[in-house]
DNA sequence: ACATTGACCTGAGAGC
DNA sequence: TGCTCTCAGGTCAATG
């Protein structure tokens, strides 16, 4: 389920491993994960390419190649990277395979075929065309820009949060986590919260992507008060230990716990 | 313009 | 054991 966090642990895998190595060759193995590119061109592209440099917007990850324009990577809900020596074999699901002239591959992995892999020119465009909102960590979106968004919007503030277009970066797990922290019931409108709880929560959504971020480049260690390790019904609220409950928001099992979180109205 | 719903993809796990 | 069914969820197209 990669999110924002997930997605810049991604970033912290590759800056760690696979910055800087000219590219010898690039294996598609199921050209379906590709988008508006084709397995000639990607592989041209990278031929003799390094990846400079990552950056990341949401749940999307762009890596810089030496030689103008960006590899762009979007994992879906069972993307995965494997760094490895040439001579093993790549991982079951692999995608897509960059052979360093080094010795080492990286392989781009998928399940489920949900993640897209992609090249463009021009990163800003690329962001422009795919509708995407602020990335939800970026300093520069800041409350008024938050409170603004949902200002317009009459929808359950969970599918808000998800929403890519409103903001970049929050899927069904921290989206849930984030209204837990905050209190929050998932399908309250935002006419239902006081500008209280609407700062409240865009604060604790920052925090809690950004504690996570942090956390999962290294062991997965999160607070013994998140949600996320309770995401099953009638497991005990780490708070106050009453029974989390599930319900369907926007098309997606939500977790939360009724006393924490009390429906509005 | 916004909101809502279902399809897509396929492996895991449940139930029989 | 082996079959069928349901569910997972990020995104997009279709519909209201």
């Amino acid at each position: 389920m990669p999110e924002l966090p997930d997605v810049a642990g991604f970033k912290k895998y590759i800056d760690s491993t696979s910055l800087h190595q000219p590219i010898a060759r690039t294996s598609v193995l199921d050209e379906r994960i590709l988008s508006d590119t084709s397995a000639q061109k990607l592989s041209r592209t990278l031929k003799d390419n390094t990846l400079e440099q990552t950056i990341r917007h949401g749940k999307f990850l762009f890596a810089g190649l030496e030689r103008t324009g960006w590899l762009v990577l979007h994992f879906g809900m069972t993307g995965d990277l494997s760094y490895f020596p040439s001579e093993q074999d790549p991982p079951e699901y692999t995608k897509v395979l960059l052979s360093f002239e080094n010795g080492h591959r990286l392989a781009y992995i998928s399940r489920r075929m949900l993640g897209r892999v992609t090249v463009t020119d021009d990163r800003e465009q690329f962001i422009e065309g795919q509708d995407l909102g602020p990335d939800a960590l970026d300093p520069n979106f800041t409350y008024r820009d938050f409170a603004d968004i949902l200002a317009g919007r009459n929808s359950p503030i969970k599918s808000i949060l998800m929403d890519q277009s409103a903001m970049a970066g929050v899927g069904n797990v921290y989206s849930d986590e984030a209204l837990f922290q905050s209190g929050i019931h998932p399908e309250a409108r935002p006419s239902d919260l006081t500008e209280h709880q609407q700062r409240k929560l865009f604060r604790t959504m920052r925090r809690v992507l950004g504690d996570a971020a942090d956390r999962l480049g290294r062991v997965e260690r999160l607070g013994d008060d998140f949600l996320l390790p309770h995401r099953e019904e009638g497991a005990d609220c780490p708070r106050c230990g009453q029974p989390i409950r599930k319900v369907t928001v926007s098309g997606r099992g939500s977790y939360y716990c009724p006393t924490c979180q009390p429906k509005p109205k």
